[in-house]
DNA sequence: ATTATATCCCGGTTCTACGGTGGGGATTGT
DNA sequence: ACAATCCCCACCGTAGAACCGGGATATAAT
């Protein structure tokens, strides 16, 4: 499990396509990129893996830009987190233990992983969302 | 959180040198790395952070090797991943998000981040042991 | 004292992934 | 036609992981 650059990047994005979903009009990589403080070549990757993940959909030409294909609330951050770190996680697993030793090391490995992932697949895009607007709310408040 | 190969062969070298602790007498790397299929140049780095990190003392010269400075119990596995993965890890926390979406997604490592310590700090070096000495009764059965 | 044994410490090497950049091509609204 | 926008491929610099060598140093046994 690894909770790098990418995998932020990434939820910032999917935040920022959540926040204008119900306009159903596409947001452009620049946009985000400006908003979020993302390099805009650098997201323009992300998207693409999100894009083959099933998570957005591009629209290309003017007026073109990326929308999200599924509700905010039926993605879970783990399913986003998964997609951008890759499948090879899986086949480091593969590797089974030779020693008693190892098969225990390997179980413990195994359950803090777990507990990493039962966070993330508790959380919903749309959490994450609603927590950012509360959050906004807070800072208005000290703001006034 | 890294949870890497070097974590592990740290681990397995301090399951092993937990297992001769009784007796007293140093374990030499070569022994530990042969036990365990670990390089034994890149184990006798690994040995160098913990022993820097207060967790093992060496004996240098003929029969010399390693010990454990304290009771398996009194060593979390916390510790010794927070010693093996090094402390820069705190510097990365530094980077305060600018903004408020990068702000939840700071909350969110961090109680990723938080379950997968938990885990790691309930564990002793001796709960360990016990996971191994109670898997080895099992393969036995089965051998039998 | 000498020698064998072991760690200690300095360095180097190779490989991989991350973070980021660049160029050219394909597609689409106006 | 044209501009806007995504698409694809390739590249670069850096950092860390994993690993290897060589020589210095400390200790025990002789």
């Amino acid at each position: 499990m690894e909770l790098s650059c990418k995998s932020e990047y990434a939820l910032l994005a999917l935040i920022a396509l959540s926040l204008h979903h119900a306009k159903g009009e596409p947001i452009r990589i620049c946009q985000i990129s400006a908003e979020q403080g993302i390099p805009d070549r650098y997201l323009e990757q992300l998207l693409a893996t999100l894009r083959r993940g099933g998570f957005v959909k591009s629209q290309r030409g003017a007026k073109g830009g990326y929308l999200l294909t599924r509700e905010p609330w039926k993605i879970t951050l783990l399913d986003i987190v998964s997609c951008i770190e890759g499948f090879e996680a899986k086949a480091k697993e593969l590797k089974s233990p030779q020693t008693v030793e190892g098969a225990v090391v390997c179980d413990l490995w195994k359950e803090v992983r777990q507990a990493a992932e039962s966070v993330l697949e508790k959380c919903t895009l749309q959490d994450l969302v609603d927590n950012r607007n509360a959050r906004q709310q807070i800072d208005l408040m000290y703001y006034i």
